[in-house]
DNA sequence: AGCACGCCGACT
DNA sequence: GTCGGCGTGCTC
């Protein structure tokens, strides 16, 4: 009888199928999840496609499939979605799998829960610890044993015990589901008339089915979230999954809660953090289509879902949406990709949309819903620019007199205030005052940032940290170091001299270890436990302070400096957000600026309110510069330890580009951070026009390019969004 | 991506 | 003399 051969996509760094024997007993299909081995280990996989003729040069090499996974298999949606990635990030297919089988190898039953509940006569020797848990158990109900124990305020000895002595008995709880249903009609929400003709239209989106992408645009507290809610509600009811992607970081946000209140649970999660075991779980509850509504980071995107039929992209125009290592894609496009592929609605709600998704509104390939107002009639905060050059701090000082002032006026009345600077540590710079000696780091072309809670000098591209020299290890002196430059932990601590006795909270990405500790200390501050907060990009993301009403922007010009197309952008985005955080409940919030330059157009737009200013001019530049989305970039960045090597490999590679008339080659360059990691870095920029087929060019141009050696590395960025 | 293999430097 | 660093090649 002939042998049936299947190929099976494996989650290694390879484009191609590999072929295994489909073993007696064992019936496969495509999608179906099947364990093969791989070399030396045994690895899961995806069997892609049937293969009738299997090459003969491999016929005495076939292994056999091992096993097949008891999980739904992965729909032919999925699989293409699969598929579409790798072809246009020019990424394996097999790396892409593997994001669609990061499930761990935890699968399997849940660990057993094990219950009790009141079977016996009381204990022979009754103490005060057992009286307590009796006293719990009355009610004769089924709970857990750890449950009993806090409840009762016991040790878990103490149930164990009552358990041998037979006054209660144990039962196998039935698992705990990753989420349970979530209901559509739990509470219904209170709609301003705006926000109702918002949610009409999508339900009717949803309603109809089908592909079609919405960018729901409205300000900071017009009630975005309340709407989107609503287009989740109604997939619901047509008995379909949803998921809601954010930002990484702002999953610490009360999207969470307010999902809760809407829909009576709380949602399923996926982020980075979850452990092996939940995170197995979770993967199983998406497939089996338990888990109705998933809120998660950009990995998401690549779940299994049973029956996916709406996906929300909150604060789609965040840089974070962009994975910059291993398979180099952007979720809010792969997003658009993912709902085109399956046939269903996609909304992309932001307050400050992407110039991409504005383009593509006013273009109407997207449907554009704009929310315009605050909910209950807030006002926006009025803004002020400070400028630096008349009215700034004196020398050594970061926070100018009149924003000072206004800091004191917010906490006498009870107030909070929000500083905000983009720069974590205590100074981004350390200088020798004898020598000018800059300290920098022995792997980058960076600057070693002060830490002074951490007692260090950290290099914040590799990791590198020292303590501070006792000497300039240029001229010898001693005591010579100036910190140059404000980061969080500096302003703290101008903060704490200005503002005696205000309690101030630092939110840092470096001081926080995790999710559940940073979720309280946002709790913390809405509860009013703090007077001032001094935030990294942290403090900015969705989180609702009720008390803030003054937002103070340390350095607006911050992130204007770099070569990067989208800076104007990305700043406008940024400081929108975070001083759109001020007065949201009182409703007299206010923002100052503080900058160099009060005339660049990020900043007057941002003075007047005026969003359609800053979209027009910078929409009519990328349309001159035929930068995105009015053309396409791709970028290769070129890496290796040996400078000259590297250097002239990446000539040769640019050398080696395909001709064509309508695509620029620019460079190689070396990359503004042209060492990191003891490797030297060169780039080349790729520019072609608007509906070009980038990646197949890219895929051209990489057949043919030289071949590698040594430790050099070349990485291809359809669409990038970093240029360093 | 992992893993084995194989080739040159420092040291139990 | 071995241990181990990484560069190279392969995985059905």
């Amino acid at each position: 009888m002939k042998r049936r051969v299947v190929d099976v996509l494996v989650p290694v760094a390879l484009d191609q199928a590999y072929s295994y024997v489909v073993p007696q007993g064992i019936a496969v299909a495509p999608g179906d999840v099947v364990s093969v081995p791989l070399g030396a280990r045994e690895v899961l996989g995806v069997v892609w496609a049937d293969n009738a003729n299997p090459n003969p040069r491999l016929d005495n090499r076939l292994k056999d499939i091992a096993d097949k996974l008891d999980v739904p298999p992965l729909k032919g949606e999925l699989r293409s979605f699969v598929d579409w990635v790798a072809n246009y990030t020019l990424s394996p297919r097999g790396m892409v799998v593997r994001m669609a089988l990061r499930m761990g190898e935890h699968l399997g039953p849940a660990r057993e829960r094990v219950g009790v509940r009141l079977a016996g006569p009381p204990p022979r020797r009754m103490t005060p610890a057992r009286q307590r848990v009796l006293v719990s158990m009355t009610d004769g109900l089924l709970r857990s044993k750890s449950e009993v124990a806090d409840e009762a305020g016991v040790s878990a000895g103490v149930v164990d015990g009552l358990i041998d002595e037979g006054t209660l008995e144990t039962l196998v709880l039935p698992p705990e589901p990753v989420a349970r249903p979530p209901d559509p009609d739990f509470a219904s929400p209170e709609l301003e008339p705006g926000q109702q003709a918002a949610v009409d239209a999508l339900r009717a989106t949803v309603g109809a089915g089908g592909y079609s992408a919405t960018l729901l645009d409205g300000v900071t507290g017009s009630g975005k979230t309340a709407v989107y809610l609503e287009a989740v509600a109604e997939t619901i009811r047509c008995g379909r999954q949803a998921l809601i992607l954010m930002p990484e970081i702002a999953l610490t946000s009360q999207v969470l809660d307010r999902f809760a209140e809407r829909f009576g649970v709380r949602p399923a999660e996926w982020h980075s953090q979850l452990s092996q075991r939940l995170r197995a779980r979770t993967w199983a509850a998406v497939a089996l289509g338990e888990a109705t509504v998933t809120v998660g980071a950009r990995s998401a995107l690549f779940l299994p879902y049973a029956d996916l039929g709406l996906i929300v992209v909150d604060e789609e125009h965040d840089p974070a949406y962009k994975q910059e290592d291993g398979v180099r894609y952007h979720a809010r496009d792969m997003a658009v990709v993912r709902a085109n592929v399956g046939g269903f609605p996609i909304v992309l709600a932001s307050a400050t949309p992407s110039v991409e998704s504005e383009v593509n509104a006013r273009r109407g390939r997207y449907k554009k819903l704009h929310l315009p107002e605050r909910f209950g009639g807030q006002s926006l905060p009025g803004i002020e620019a400070i400028d630096l050059k008349r009215e700034g701090p004196p020398r050594g000082r970061f926070i100018a007199p009149r924003l000072a002032e206004a800091v004191k006026t917010a906490i006498e009345r009870g107030e909070q205030a929000l500083l905000f600077l983009n720069r974590r540590g205590f100074a981004p710079l350390t200088l020798c005052r004898g020598c000018g000696h800059r300290l920098s780091c022995p792997n980058c072309d960076a600057w070693l940032v002060d830490h002074r809670f951490r007692r260090r000098l950290v290099c914040h591209h590799c990791g590198f940290a020292m303590p501070l020299p006792e000497q300039c290890p240029h001229c010898q002196a001693t005591e010579s170091f100036a910190p140059v430059g404000p980061g969080v932990e500096r302003l703290e601590q101008e903060a704490a001299e200005l503002f005696p006795g205000a309690r101030i909270l630092v939110l840092s990405s470096d001081l926080v270890d995790s999710m559940e500790r940073l979720r309280e200390e946002l709790d913390d501050v809405a509860a009013g436990r703090f007077d001032i907060v001094i935030g990294t990009q942290l403090g900015a993301k969705g989180h609702h302070f009720p008390k803030l009403n003054l937002v103070g922007i340390v350095d607006a010009d911050l992130g204007l400096a770099n070569g990067d197309p989208r800076a104007a952008e990305r700043t406008f985005q940024l400081l929108h957000q975070v001083v759109g955080r001020a007065g949201r409940e009182a409703g007299h919030g206010i923002g100052f600026l503080q900058t160099h330059q009060p005339e660049h157009p990020v900043m007057k737009a941002l003075i007047a309110s005026d969003r359609d200013a800053f979209y027009a001019t910078e929409i009519e530049l990328r349309e001159k510069t035929n930068y995105p989305p009015f053309g396409r970039l791709a970028s290769l960045l070129i890496s290796g330890s040996d400078k000259h090597a590297t250097e002239s490999f990446a000539r040769r590679v640019a050398a080696a580009a395909p001709f064509d008339e309508t695509v620029r080659v620019l460079g190689p360059a070396a990359a503004p951070l042209a060492l990191v990691r003891g490797r030297y870095r060169f780039r080349i920029l790729v520019k072609a026009p608007r509906a070009y087929d980038l990646s197949a060019y890219l895929r051209e141009w990489m057949a043919k390019a030289p071949k590698k050696t040594g430790n050099i590395k070349l990485e291809v960025d359809v669409d990038p969004q970093s240029f360093l």
